[in-house]
DNA sequence: GAGAGTGTTGTAAC
DNA sequence: GGTTACAACACTCT
């Protein structure tokens, strides 16, 4: 499940790939994937150079040429974008570069738009549940859909006293809360309940509940989670994998996700003894363990 | 082999 | 405005 950490890591690994690297070929094999249409969407985006690569939340933002226009990219749940070298002397030349693409697995089944770069790199967008899109947008478009994320971990504007003043507008269950884009963006069912079990606090809690100490603990679990996950180049469940197609490792450092009727680890460190729960709360499963978390 | 579960986001309905 | 349900979808697990 890309979240924050996993789509930054798209970002860093990709962006050196392919920034100053025109689009020579685009190869959209299933049309549904682009928002707002496929045609238009290939003869805007043909002869384009990739300027600039953005990430607002979990979405990406790959700016064209002199920043008039941008490729949004949206992974959802098993969205990927891979990157690769072509290798095959047998392709087809196309524009001057092989086509169409074939190296080793790729593209698969799955591989829904296919981008053709002027150095004979290829990018593959493959998404097997086929929820993430790609989308053409201008500036102010662009603009406007960035407006609409809320407070980002990693980002200056996330210290606690802004935490704390949109924290305090807030009702509701802090599962459904953390999950809310608007509110923070790029938190996901994984790193919600990671965050909540570092902060000592059950995610069924109501957010109008928690004291000023539970929100600094929840304020610097969200930032330690999210840092360390980057660091970790993000958490592969199933599917993720970044631009060289590698798996990230913060899923060695997982407390609770995916942790259900094992020991909760840190309680076994005190010697206690707790097996992690999993219930369902704002339609997601979620984890936690019911000794170390209030 | 049927059915449930997996989770992001937008939308509808309460 | 919070909350729930559902839709998009395909694969894995029970």
């Amino acid at each position: 499940m890309p979240e924050l950490p996993e789509v930054e890591t798209v970002r860093r690994s990709l962006a050196p790939k392919i920034l100053r690297h025109t689009i020579e070929v685009i190869d959209v094999r299933l049309p549904k994937i682009i928002r707002g249409g496929a045609e238009e969407f290939s003869s805007q985006l043909q002869g384009k150079t990739i300027t600039e690569l953005d990430r607002r939340g979990k979405l990406l933002t790959l700016w064209l040429d002199d920043r008039k226009d941008a490729l949004l990219v949206h992974l959802k749940m098993t969205g990927q974008l891979i990157f690769r070298h072509t290798n095959n002397p047998n392709e087809q030349v196309v524009g001057g570069h092989p086509w169409p693409p074939f190296d080793g697995d790729l593209p698969n089944k799955y591989s829904h738009v296919i981008f053709g770069f002027d150095d004979g790199g290829r990018l593959y967008f493959n998404d097997l549940r086929q929820f993430g899109f790609l989308q053409i947008a201008d500036a102010n478009e662009v603009s406007r859909i960035h407006a609409t994320y809320g407070l980002e971990p990693g980002r200056p504007e996330f210290t606690l006293p802004n935490f704390l003043q949109i924290l305090e507008k807030k009702r509701g269950v802090l599962k459904a809360v953390l999950l809310d884009q608007r509110f923070i963006s790029g938190l996901g069912n994984i790193y919600v309940d990671e965050a909540c079990f570092w902060a000592g606090i059950l995610p069924m809690r109501r957010v109008e509940s928690l004291n000023e100490t539970e929100r600094t603990r929840l304020f610097d679990s969200i930032v330690n989670v999210i840092h360390t996950a980057i660091e970790q180049r993000g958490t592969t469940v199933h599917d993720y994998v970044d631009a060289d197609g590698k798996r990230g490792n913060y899923s060695d450092f997982l407390m609770v996700y995916g942790r259900a009727g094992l020991l909760c680890l840190r309680c076994a460190e005190q010697g206690k003894e707790s097996l992690v729960q999993k219930v369902k709360l704002s339609g997601r499963g979620t984890h936690f363990c019911e000794k170390c978390q209030f």
